[in-house]
DNA sequence: AACGCGCCCTGTCCGC
DNA sequence: TGCGGACAGGGCGCGT
């Protein structure tokens, strides 16, 4: 599912919702979700402490108190995490659920069950973090930086851009939003792009980030919030999904491609393949 | 080493 | 109406 703006909406609801809380009893239901064994993870749970929640690109991070573990969940693409009243009824593909001391109940839900749960030490986070590439919101992503990470890669942009290794929290959808706000062809050699390309594209995510979480994110099928919202952003989407439809700017129908098995949406017109047409 | 691909799963939609 | 195939916000492990 879900991509930094969705994840970062969700952090924001718990960090409202259940900072501070602390855990009666965990239940795992679908215990393929758990990384590591299931019980372990439920017997660690009781009695804790929620502290800080945190995004880290698509990972929500939830600091546990008397330890310095770290409970790490990736909601995979239909992951959902919510918090509800005790009475309320139980959603399907239940995958485990947090029973708080006030009665209220965070669910973690999955159809597909691609998402992850883990406790995670500090220092084995430390080491996982280390892996993961720059964070678009943060200072540290500059156009310069941008240019210069992308210099040496072959692969298609709109694969680089969705790799964690880089940049951090851009999916399918963000991935092609970005690259039609900066005029760039979703299937051009990330080592191709020029000072100019790397100023524009870095603007562009910027910006598509920043709306998108402004709006709660996008519903596409799955996604809702921690209180169970869809997201707003949809309506706001310039080519995901919008095949045949005409160009925001220019009217070109919006054309469907597939890069690296993954569905990319463009204006022909407005992202040429090479530079210097527009 | 970097990169492409298949796979993990369930649900939905579309064409025949 | 039924059925098979394609496809769906992600990420990991594999082979090249």
């Amino acid at each position: 599912m879900p991509e930094l703006p969705e994840v970062e909406t969700i952090v924001r609801d718990l960090r409202r919702l259940v900072t501070g809380a602390e855990i009666r009893s965990a239940e795992v239901l679908k215990k393929d979700l758990i990384v590591g064994n299931a019980a372990n993870f439920e017997a660690s749970l009781r009695g804790r402490r929620l502290r800080e929640i945190t995004r880290r690109a698509k990972n929500i991070l939830i600091r546990l108190d008397d330890a310095r573990d770290l409970l790490v969940i990736n909601l995979g693409m239909t992951g959902r995490v919510l918090v509800t009243t005790g009475t309320d009824a139980e959603p399907p593909h239940l995958g485990a659920r947090f029973e708080l001391i006030d009665g209220r109940r965070i669910l973690y839900q999955d159809v597909r069950r691609f998402g992850r749960l883990e406790l995670v030490s500090a220092e084995g986070w430390e080491k996982r973090e280390a892996g993961l590439g720059l964070e678009p919101l943060s200072p540290e992503f500059t156009a310069t930086v941008l240019h210069q990470l992308t210099r040496d890669s072959r692969v298609a942009i709109k694969t680089w851009l969705m790799d964690q290794h880089r940049v951090v929290g851009v999916g399918n959808i963000y991935a092609s939003e970005a690259l039609f706000r900066a005029g760039i062809h979703p299937a051009r050699r990330a080592s191709t792009l020029g000072g100019n390309d790397a100023v524009r594209l870095r603007d562009a995510l910027l910006g598509v980030l920043e709306e998108a979480i402004e709006a709660r994110g996008t519903t596409f099928s799955d996604y809702v919030d921690a209180g169970g919202e869809t997201g707003g952003f949809a309506v706001q989407l310039r080519v995901y999904d919008r095949e045949g439809e005409p160009c925001v700017r220019c009217g070109t129908p919006v054309e469907r491609t597939v890069i690296t098995n993954r569905s990319a949406f463009f204006c022909p017109e407005c992202q040429p393949k090479r530079r210097g047409r527009r």
